[in-house]
DNA sequence: CGGATTTTGTGAATAATGTAACAAAAGTGG
DNA sequence: CCACTTTTGTTACATTATTCACAAAATCCG
């Protein structure tokens, strides 16, 4: 029975936590693929992601088999299986809005496109920094979203702008048809249900960094 | 009975997701009392942060009592409150390893100040970039972090090196005496059981807006 | 070719986390 | 000052996630 699909999805709803463990499956076998290996188990895989191994493959078994029995997995295939799953073996056309020096940052990392997503716009709503150019992009008004987004078929808004003009940036992303946001300005956003959000706060990290320490000392 | 914390830690573990959470609400706290807001009940606030009224009564339990029946919280008390418990009701001391892209970002980020943490020290392993200085602060040689650090009495560092310098920054920041680690880099690293560590992957949020689209176009 | 060995995939057991329900406390107004 | 309302703090319950344990599959080697 051909499937037009590389997986399965057994399960209805995939945990959260499932997702961000095999992003990390990807990362962590894509290392081991530049180190020369070629197949690896459970058990290592586990050690290499400082997870258990039986996690490992409950996560894998929620999108099919993917491993030979007695063998263990062969690399190549489990990150091109992976990055299936994940919806990573394509690349998304993804815009910026915020050319601040977060954006800035992002607009210059390299990795994005190796990972998989190519930023092809980058948007400010500040007039002096509207026709800047930054990393071979041209910094658009803000307005102009939606006119390039369907020109360009975006598919991912990043968002960087400070926080109080975040619900903007969001307003204009869904207007132009975006189907996933993330956001890296601290706060948070409302946006319709049709529409995917992710947020990135590195402080809530520190927090915790901070917590842990604290706690640490007051043992 | 004077207690010299403001918190009594009823629980042995606190859950990770807690920590999480008590970050955000602090964030969204700040925002209410910026609008004015003076008292808030757990409804209110729930539904401001986007979870359960009982997830956040149950949070707070774990440091404590910190409303008032019939009435709910009063947003600065909470707000110092949940600052101590988080332990950033003070500033850390903090140094930055890898002056890249999103290292100049960052010590060029106001926020960090603002929000309790105050990088003191930017170092890079590259001798061009040695000497130069970035947002106030000399860049400094990596070598030099435990001469550095011990003389400012620091206690986090920030790597954003390269992936493949990741260890080498962490190994640096161990020696040095450092009490906890935030990385940047994607690339997975050991330190000694003592010291605190925790991961930013902007990558990961990335690849779960791209898993949930992919899911939902397939629905 | 078949027993020994390895390692997956998975169902059952356990642990952790989140939600609901309610009694206890505080304030309010007659 | 006492019923009534509100909203917390907390216990009991439900759900979800993780780990264990083992049968099924695959390879290897004598």
């Amino acid at each position: 029975m051909p499937n037009p699909r590389l997986f399965s999805l057994k399960s209805e709803s995939i945990p959260r936590a499932t997702i961000q463990r095999l992003a990390l499956y990807v990362q962590v076998l894509e290392d081991l693929q530049r180190e020369g290996s070629d197949v690896i188990s459970s058990e290592s895989l586990a050690k290499a992601c400082d997870v258990n191994p039986s996690q490992i493959r409950k996560d894998l078994a929620y999108f099919g088999e993917f491993g030979v029995r007695g063998v263990g997995y062969y690399i190549q295939d489990l990150i091109a299986s992976l990055k299936r799953c994940l919806g990573i073996d394509h690349t998304w056309k993804t815009v910026l809005v915020g050319v601040g020096n977060l954006g800035r940052a992002l607009l210059n990392h390299k990795e994005f496109k190796l990972r998989g997503f190519e930023i092809i716009g980058a948007f400010d709503c500040d007039p002096f920094k509207i026709g800047e150019e930054v990393s071979g992009l041209e910094v658009m008004c803000t307005k102009r979203l939606m006119e390039k987004s369907h020109e360009l078929g975006v598919e991912i808004g990043i968002i960087t702008t400070p926080p109080e003009r975040a619900q903007r940036a969001a307003n204009h992303l869904v207007e132009a048809g975006i189907k996933g946001i993330l956001n890296f300005a601290p706060a948070r956003i409302t946006v319709p249900e049709h529409v995917v959000l992710e947020y990135v706060d590195f402080f809530h990290h520190l927090y915790s960094v901070a917590f842990n320490i604290t706690l640490a000392q007051q043992k």
